[in-house]
DNA sequence: CCCTGCCTGCTG
DNA sequence: CAGCAGGCAGGG
């Protein structure tokens, strides 16, 4: 039996929208009204627009708002409507220290604040991205227009989902992935929602049936709020883990866990590569040919040691 | 549609 | 030491 963490403990996975929205709701209240008093770019590369000098002396002496997200995008609202369009990547990490607290390897800007503290941004892969934009300058060109909607706003339907990919041969995983379509899921709560749904990662699009297509539509804003409900965190324990530790990695049920046991049946979890991510999934609860009749109810308690969730299959 | 590049750290 | 992890832009 492989080890994995006990429900409360945590590990580091790439921001999707639910890491996102943690954090944002954990650093904005915190840094709400408070004057950016100077700010340093320590790698000039993860500043995308304007210039690395123009970025630093524009931000200096502009008072923060308040925060928003929007896909896996963030943005830091200023005074004099300046913003501050932040996307994550896949190893970019937001973190408010106080000035003495030690920095981060691979920190690539800090915001100094006028409480004292810092606004630290880290990344080891340096793939994460900064825009800053003046008051009426679009903000075309760092991608946040060319989103789809926004998976917990209630727009995401059967209808909604049919009508964009229903004729298409294209894998339904990728689908959901297809950020101008749906904003905010990646690779990992792609492989929850369709499990959730009992999909394959692979059926083509235009093979869904008016059913499937519901089912998948209930499941993203359900599965994606029930990630977020499990990553809540004080500032205090963000600031310990160092942001790094998202507790809600024990809840997931396929991603990360090819070759154990599936959840809900028992059966062993497959990994395949679906338009060049892995992807996991239970061939038994998500089966690629529709109609062909399966049970396999064989499953043993003592082989599950994810907690389940009940209601989802 | 698929492919590569961007990066570092971890794994076999 | 090669291969892999994967979000997204850019190119063929």
């Amino acid at each position: 039996m492989i080890s994995r963490p006990e429900p409360g403990e945590g590990a580091q996975i790439m921001p999707e929208l639910p890491e996102v929205e943690t954090i944002k709701n954990v650093i904005e209240p915190q840094i709400r009204g408070l004057v950016m008093t100077n700010v340093t770019v320590n790698h000039q590369d993860v500043i995308a627009y304007p210039a690395p000098e123009e970025f630093c002396k524009r931000l200096t002496g502009q008072t923060i708002l308040y925060m928003t997200r929007r896909g896996k995008f963030m943005t830091i609202h200023l005074s004099g409507g300046l913003r501050v369009v932040l996307h994550l990547r896949m190893t970019g990490c937001l973190l408010l220290t106080p000035a003495e607290f030690p920095e981060e390897k691979h920190t690539h800007v800090i915001f100094r604040l006028s409480n004292g503290r810092e606004l630290r941004f880290s990344d080891t892969r340096r793939f994460g991205r900064f825009w800053l934009f003046s008051q009426g300058e679009a903000d075309h060109i760092c991608g946040i227009h060319q989103l789809g909607i926004e998976p917990l706003g209630g727009e995401v339907t059967g209808g909604y989902l049919s009508a964009r990919f229903g004729k298409r041969r294209k894998a339904v995983k990728e689908c959901l992935l297809d950020q101008k379509a749906i904003a905010g899921i990646g690779n990992i709560y792609s492989d929850e929602i369709l499990f959730a749904a009992g999909i394959h990662p692979a059926r083509l699009a235009n093979s869904l049936t008016r059913e499937e297509w519901e089912r998948l539509a209930g499941m993203i804003p359900g599965r994606l709020s029930f990630f977020i409900e499990k990553n809540k965190i004080t500032p205090e324990e963000y600031l310990e883990t160092k942001g790094k530790d998202y507790r809600n990695t024990p809840f997931l049920q396929v991603y990360g866990h090819a070759g154990e046991p599936c959840p809900a049946c028992g059966e062993t979890l497959c990994r395949i590569v679906i338009g060049g991510r892995g992807s996991v999934y239970c061939p038994a609860c998500q089966k690629n040919l529709a109609g062909e009749a399966r049970s396999s109810f064989g499953r043993k308690e003592s082989d599950v040691s994810r907690e389940r969730i009940p209601g989802i299959l």
